[in-house]
DNA sequence: TTATATTATGAGACTCATTCTCATTAATAA
DNA sequence: TTATTAATGAGAATGAGTCTCATAATATAA
């Protein structure tokens, strides 16, 4: 599936209308993998000509993330950051405190062990945040 | 050791002063074991008739959560919270996405499997954030 | 004690990411 | 096409948190 096709049964799917900004933004999110913020996400398509608006960044990124073609972010520092989930299986994040380089990292131990917590609560896990804070191995040799 | 004896070793060690409006913030943060924001914070203090600045709110929790005294923990939602750190052993928390309720867990197998994985990548763990949003008792038998 | 030197405080201005408003523009349905 | 309705852009508004600076309070020295 092409990467208009994916956009367009999403908007469809909301009920929402197919424009170009929206499809920039998503050209924008889904041709990286870094994990970036709304800012940078809008200089990137600025500078590459296309003027659309911060709004329209944050709306069009929101649906997006609503729809699960992209992945926020919360590390605390007071920028959300987004990355493409498109094909991309689920994961959670080292970040080194000192260059901020993100990693990924998934372990099936602590998934399940996550879901024999919840359960011994009488609870249902929606959803989890696992941040390891780390110095990498750069920043650790300085 | 009393209240103000732990405050005031931690102001000592900071090379800071004891103040009223210190103490009464750390009072307040450590006869609770609610997580609170800086607001409620600033509210409970105000509705006891201690008029102190939401500035110095801000200001002496840093400094309580420097010296290990207060946990600082971000939900996501805009707004960091702050536990009483005093005498309880490390833990994480569930927060059930609907009602806001907060528990708190704290699992072997995680934190060891955590130690792995960074070791895995050669980095150092500084420190971790672990979320996991439920929907709680309460709210799933609605 | 009392004076002196600093630090802390309060009030409100400021910041910065994000959201909102509303007039204009563009996409879809008929 | 045109009519209808939603999306966009520009910039105002928001809100948690930080900063500034004049004033007040604490610690130190005498």
């Amino acid at each position: 599936m092409s990467s208009s096709d994916t956009l367009i049964k999403a908007l469809k799917k909301e009920g929402l209308r197919y424009t170009h900004q929206r499809q920039a933004i998503w050209d924008e999110l889904s041709a990286s993998d870094e994990h970036r913020d709304a800012e940078e996400i809008y200089l990137a398509l600025y500078n590459s000509g296309l003027k659309v608006s911060r709004a329209t960044v944050y709306r069009t990124i929101d649906v997006l993330v609503k729809n699960n073609l992209v992945r926020k972010l919360d590390l605390g520092d007071g920028r959300a950051r987004y990355e493409n989930k498109m094909d991309t299986a689920h994961h959670d994040h080292l970040i080194c405190v000192q260059c901020g380089k993100i990693e990924e990292f998934m372990d099936n131990v602590i998934e399940n062990q996550q879901e024999v917590i919840v359960e011994n609560f009488g609870y249902r896990l929606i959803r989890h945040i696992h941040q390891l804070f780390v110095i990498c191995d750069e920043c650790g040799s300085k």
